[in-house]
DNA sequence: CATGAATTTTTTTTT
DNA sequence: AAAATTCATG
């Protein structure tokens, strides 16, 4: 025991040796969040608890494994797989499937992930005759969401609605249920709001769990959202053996329901909680700190705390602005380049992080022109391409026929004429008698109404699916094969890209979605189709990574959310301009704390070296736009913006500067050079 | 009904 | 600039 203990500080110390009653862990960035939660668990299983016993939450599938693995690292894999370690949403997908008819749910429910949830809102949206006009559906899914993750229902929306945008709204969005339910299909927010309302009106479910998990413990808590939080008030409810984990200067999921005040309330809601602030930081050099501390700073309402360096000395925060965004990806991959060649360094010290999935482009672009090998981390491209969505679609439909979304998209793909004009009619019909559209087909009066081609070319259509009928468990390989062959998936590939090389592209796209299924179901217990498009839904970036390249040297290119709770030796933090970080959307929302907090994240991924880079114009729906340094980098140094400084939401719109066009393209060598001037100057 | 051309829209962040 | 959507034609 004293081995466990041992390299741990008096507070880390507190945090994991409490083992009963509620603890609420005030843990600053690299302040060894992760190591106490791993050590406790182990230290819990070393007085006997046993790890069936144990529960940890996490928010990313990435967190949750490695969590598993640090404690296997302690106790051995043997135990540590007994742990119940995930994310929310895994552990109610779990929990749903187990008790599906408790919670009222098919047993064959599928999950839609975000773009069937665009396409289920578009749906509503045609259904009401609500031109996507008067409200663009990613907006209108947005709103959807939020207000569920708040724990509002459609009724109680459409109760309180304000105005006519409000009452299209609640309307939309009670349509948009009625298609999820009548297609056996969930959302992400619907499977906690599901879960929850299993665990209040299911007292022996609730029971079973309470017994089971007498101990709890919540990883990232300032990032729990209503749903969630309630979710473990009633789990953790009769022991109350809870430890909440979280730093309220990292919460940044506050557009998706999350609510700081939680973390700031917690021994509030569970009486007699120990608090325990964690404020050594055990991950950067002072001068990393100083810049992140100097930045939240500025943030009002916060827990006060200095974060200080156990680490040291080391380089300054170097600054940096190029031309435009190319020449930034060029100056940030020479110096990986070179720092690589000349040094120890490796690429797999490198962190490019960014604020929006447009920044990654150019630097995907300088580095495969400079041979750096790189991972960009939840770009989605894989699972976004057509033919993945594709024959993603298919599984589901074999799996759930009724599911809409899936049945729509692929009716005719490929074609087999079955028309536009015949199936809105089919959705029109299914919707005035409340049903899914499939069914119209399968109901003879119904679908008499229909042209009498396209009916039987659907019918010969679901014959074709119905022999995939029974989930094939392990063989899923071999079936899935079977089903592409069945629906003559290959001509769609061919119809759709008619260049031989992007066509062989494509159909490899689909065949790496066999492997991951190979992959699947060699390390999965128990694997079937339903497992595998969970895996699918849920941990998409996971799964694609997973086997191939783990262990690549290579460097990592992602979103600031994403880098939520991982560390680098050298972190570019990039694009740090008005309008990117802060984000335009969020100053006009008044919500620059949230972006301030991204800030603070960024900074405090850097173990050893970080740089800062901005452009000096930047490419913007196709023009070149003028701009200008973030307010944070001001607030960095301590300095005031300059007289003519704009903040990126104000009235005046950006300036125009020029159409460049191949030039900037060509003329590598000589940007070279201006790329690297020291912000100094211009801030 | 399918195809290719013309048009329009797009950029927050994620389970 | 690229993607998505709508339009016009066979």
């Amino acid at each position: 025991m004293t081995d466990l203990l041992k390299g741990l500080n008096a507070e880390q110390k507190l945090a994991v040796t409490t083992r009963e009653g509620p603890v609420l862990v005030l843990a600053g960035a690299g302040s060894g969040k992760t190591k106490v939660i791993t050590v406790r668990m182990a230290y819990l299983m070393l007085w006997g608890v046993k790890p069936e016993n144990i529960l940890a939450m996490t928010f990313t599938n990435k967190a949750a494994g490695e969590m598993k693995e640090r404690v296997a690292g302690l106790v051995g894999k043997d135990k540590a797989k007994l742990l119940t370690v995930g994310t929310f949403h895994s552990f109610c997908v779990k929990l749903l499937r187990a008790h599906a008819a408790a919670a009222g749910l098919a047993p064959n429910f599928t999950i839609c992930d975000a773009s069937d949830q665009i396409a289920a809102v578009k749906g509503a949206l045609r259904e009401l005759r609500i031109g996507e006009a008067s409200i663009q559906p990613s907006v209108l899914q947005g709103r959807i969401s939020l207000m569920k993750n708040k724990l509002m229902s459609s009724d109680g929306f459409l109760a309180s609605a304000a105005d006519d945008q409000d009452e299209l709204v609640g309307r939309a969005w009670k349509m948009y249920e009625e298609h999820l339910r009548r297609a056996r299909t969930v959302d992400f927010d619907d499977l906690l709001l599901f879960t929850l309302q299993l665990l209040r009106t299911n007292e022996r479910v609730r029971a079973e769990l309470e017994q089971r998990f007498r101990y709890v413990m919540v990883d990232e808590y300032q990032d729990t959202n209503g749903p969630q939080y309630e979710i473990v008030r009633l789990v953790a409810g009769r022991h109350k053996n809870l430890c909440v984990v979280g730093d309220d200067d990292q919460s940044i999921y506050g557009w998706r329901g999350a609510d700081v005040t939680k973390i700031l309330s917690f021994d509030k809601d569970f009486r007699g909680a120990k608090v325990v602030r964690l404020e050594t930081n055990y991950r950067s050099t002072e001068p990393i700190l100083a810049a992140a501390n100097a930045v939240i700073a500025h943030n009002p309402d916060r827990h006060a705390k200095t974060l200080r360096s156990a680490i040291g000395k080391g380089e300054d925060v170097v600054m940096l602005r190029g031309d435009d965004e190319v020449s930034e990806a060029d100056t940030v991959a020479r110096q990986i380049g070179e720092l690589v060649r000349l040094t120890r360094a490796q690429f797999s010290d490198f962190a490019v992080l960014f604020r929006t999935q447009t920044q990654p482009r150019a630097f995907e672009e300088q580095f495969r022109l400079r041979a750096i090998p790189y991972v960009l981390i939840g770009g989605m491209s894989f699972f976004d391409r057509k033919e993945v969505r594709d024959v993603l679609a298919y599984l589901k439909l074999a799996h759930n026929p009724r599911d809409e979304v899936a049945f729509l998209r692929v009716v005719n793909c490929p074609p087999r004429g079955i028309g536009r004009g015949s199936i809105d009619k089919a959705v029109e019909i299914a919707t005035q008698h409340g049903i899914s559209t499939v069914q119209v087909f399968e109901t003879p009066e119904l679908a008499a109404e229909l042209p009498a081609a396209t009916v039987d070319a659907v019918r010969a259509f679901r014959n074709q699916l119905s022999v995939f009928a029974a989930d094939p468990g392990e063989a899923l390989v071999g079936w899935m094969r079977q089903l592409l062959e069945a629906v003559n998936y290959r001509a769609e590939v061919d119809r759709a890209y008619l260049e031989p090389k992007l066509r062989e592209e494509r159909w490899q796209g689909v065949l790496e979605i066999l492997d991951l299924a190979e992959n699947h179901v060699r390390r999965t217990r128990k694997a079937s189709l339903s497992t595998f498009l969970e895996a699918l839904t849920l941990d998409a970036e996971d799964s694609r990574d997973d086997g191939k390249v783990k262990h690549k040297d290579a460097v990592t290119l992602m979103t600031l959310h994403s880098a939520k709770g991982l560390e680098f030796e050298r972190v570019y933090l990039v694009g740090v301009e008005e309008g990117i970080l802060p984000h335009a959307r969020s100053v006009a929302e008044d919500t620059v704390e949230e972006e301030r907090r991204l800030m603070y994240v960024g900074i405090t991924r850097a173990k050893r070296h970080l740089t800062i880079t901005l452009t000096k114009t930047r490419s913007k729906y196709g023009t070149r736009v003028e701009s200008h340094p973030s307010r944070f980098l001001y607030e960095m140094k301590g300095e005031k913006p300059p007289k003519d400084w704009k903040a990126a939401g104000s009235a005046a719109p950006a300036v125009r500067v020029t159409e460049g066009g191949q030039r900037t393209r060509k003329k590598k060598s000589s940007k070279r050079s201006a790329a690297v001037d020291l912000p100094h100057k211009d801030l």
